[in-house]
DNA sequence: AGCTTTCATGAAAACGTTTACGTTGGCGCC
DNA sequence: GGCGCCAACGTAAACGTTTTCATGAAAGCT
């Protein structure tokens, strides 16, 4: 039975009412009697009635649809990220309209453009843009949340990780529960804000914790290679540190697989630590201690502040941070001084 | 500057022409002299026209959107699979309307029903529908395609993977190629669509390469701890086969686990494989033989073929596979006759 | 009883497009 | 030069809702 579609005039005319009343009775704002409301909603039913998402944001100007720009992101990342907003939405009543793995600058202002007009807020995660770029492609006052960006513009609302946290929680579980005393890092691509936000972290608590050891970083890429090279680097240092600190896991895999073929003992004779816990972290040998973040937390997290902004509720320039959890596994040598 | 937001009015005012030319003009469909298209598009720019998109769908009926319905997919697949459908649709201006992670046949048919109306097709990756599900939620003509679904329904355009090809491809690899000649299987869940598909490929091949042998399946729930029971259930029998197909890679690492436990070196003693090629395949040690599917691709023809069916190139029953590929790696001992 | 207040209801405008149709004017052709 | 034709353009209807305002009736108050 694929009948036309039933428009709220034919909802009307079988209940014997107008219009208006219909959509009051079914938007549940009152003014209609109990018992025309019982009428209209089975003529509703009966003629399989709904309504017409168009005409409604057409006229009330919301779509009740948020949009989400992301980079092209790899998988436990992404689809975390995705499972988080998508829950917060639904619950609020929300559709969430993606745009993902674009790359580069301009294709993420071409996605930004489209969304235009489709979404009642935006949801951005890109290392592309910049308060430049949100000036030129957000042009009206569509409500915006930046995830894990380093702008700091007026008017801007940021979420962001907690990197720093992380990092510093880290160095420090390494240096006084662990034990270990020179900390080697691994730092990350200059330029991406997560990286620099973990090495600012680690200085942070060498600094404090451990003022006489000089620092030791070398330089990474995030790439399993670049942490590969930077373990073989740091063994040929003359004094070899007694744990390394690699700025993201892949990279930590990469050292891992260095020093094995150094033939060196994994933590007795070095530690390791990575951060952002991708799920081969446990399946390594020995399993890798690292930096976890609730990924999915921060996807419902931004959404409610999204949505948030939405109703008003909340200053359009608030900046927020989620916060990471140490995972001690096998690598760090957490028993050092047992 | 954030003015009210032209419309289309203020250009025709803007241009000195009617709101009739100005469409058009931008739509590109000719009956405008190049000179009035020309100031048609400078006042467009300058008061930053952007068309409103629910007034022209209102008319249109069309919203240039396709929904996806996903259920709660972890990482990789994920990901992989909204990359593919993403880029795909985005080359054809289409826009991506997601509900993920939903958890049960009620959540499912209230997100296909809040998606009515609001896209233009549909894409359906789910374990809850079957024929029922969509006659009752997809009353009317919405073009669909159902991604790895077993429902055979007239009407209906679906898209598998070939997970009894991939089977069967690897069981004949451990056959042929690596000379195995007893091979156990570890079959998933029942009633999974997967599961059984990648079971009938494993049967089918045994029957025709190795009908002498008996077929060897034990039971598995596609988790690691089933893997690994089902690991220690085949060496408890008493001829121990020389090889072991898990149907997915998760089980293949719980049965890794209890073959090194049982101190058997693989692949020399016993080898393994599994299924699905995820990302911690490769760190295993050794690494895992797997078959690995091309997801993103999966999700790039799926949408190619509701495109299709959108604009009636297509007949809406089609019924297609998409190829899996092997991925020899350490534990199948593919070098046992060499 | 007369007055005001409340409340359910309907008529109609508005939202911003697209498009069918009508109106021009210019041009070629006989 | 008159005729018809075609291209460019404008007018207005239509899409399906929500919402403002008017209307009338019922109910409450003095």
């Amino acid at each position: 039975m694929t009948t036309k579609k039933a428009t709220i005039k034919d909802v009307a005319r079988e209940a014997k009412v107008s219009v208006a009343s219909v959509s009051r009775a079914l938007n549940g704002q009152g003014g209609v009697t109990a018992e025309t409301l019982e009428r209209i909603r089975v003529a509703a039913k009966q003629l399989h009635y709904v309504p017409d998402n168009a005409a409604r944001s057409l006229i009330t100007r919301r779509t009740h649809t948020i949009g989400a720009l992301l980079p092209d992101l790899f998988g436990e990342f992404f689809s975390e990220l995705i499972r988080g907003i998508d829950l917060a939405a639904r619950s609020r009543g929300l559709h969430l309209l993606v745009s993902s793995s674009h790359d580069g600058a301009d294709e993420a202002a071409a996605a930004l453009r489209a969304m235009h007009g489709r979404v009642d807020g935006m949801l951005i995660l890109s290392p592309w843009v910049d308060e430049a770029f949100l000036d030129a492609n957000l042009t009206d006052g569509l409500p915006t949340v930046l995830i894990n960006s380093s702008v700091q513009a007026s008017g801007r609302s940021v979420l962001n990780i907690d990197n720093r946290g992380g990092a510093y929680a880290m160095t420090e579980h390494l240096l006084r529960v662990a034990g270990h005393k020179d900390i080697a890092f691994i730092a990350g691509p200059a330029g991406n804000f997560d990286a620099e936000q973990r090495a600012l972290g680690y200085r942070e608590a060498m600094r404090k914790l451990a003022p006489k050891v000089p620092l030791n970083i070398v330089a990474g890429s995030f790439t399993e290679e670049s942490g590969y090279q930077a373990g073989r680097e740091l063994l040929k240092q003359e004094r070899r540190p007694s744990a390394v600190f690699a700025a993201n896991d892949m990279m930590a895999v990469g050292c891992l697989y260095a020093f094995k073929e150094a033939g060196l003992q994994v933590p007795a004779d070095i530690a390791l630590a990575g951060f952002d816990d991708i799920p081969i972290a446990r399946y390594l040998t020995p399993p890798l201690s690292t930096v976890s973040v609730h990924i999915a937390e921060l996807g419902r997290n931004a959404l409610e502040r999204l949505a948030a902004l939405m109703d008003g509720r909340e200053q359009s320039n608030s900046t927020g941070a989620l916060g990471c959890a140490i995972a001690v596994r096998g690598t760090c040598g957490a028993n050092r001084d047992a």
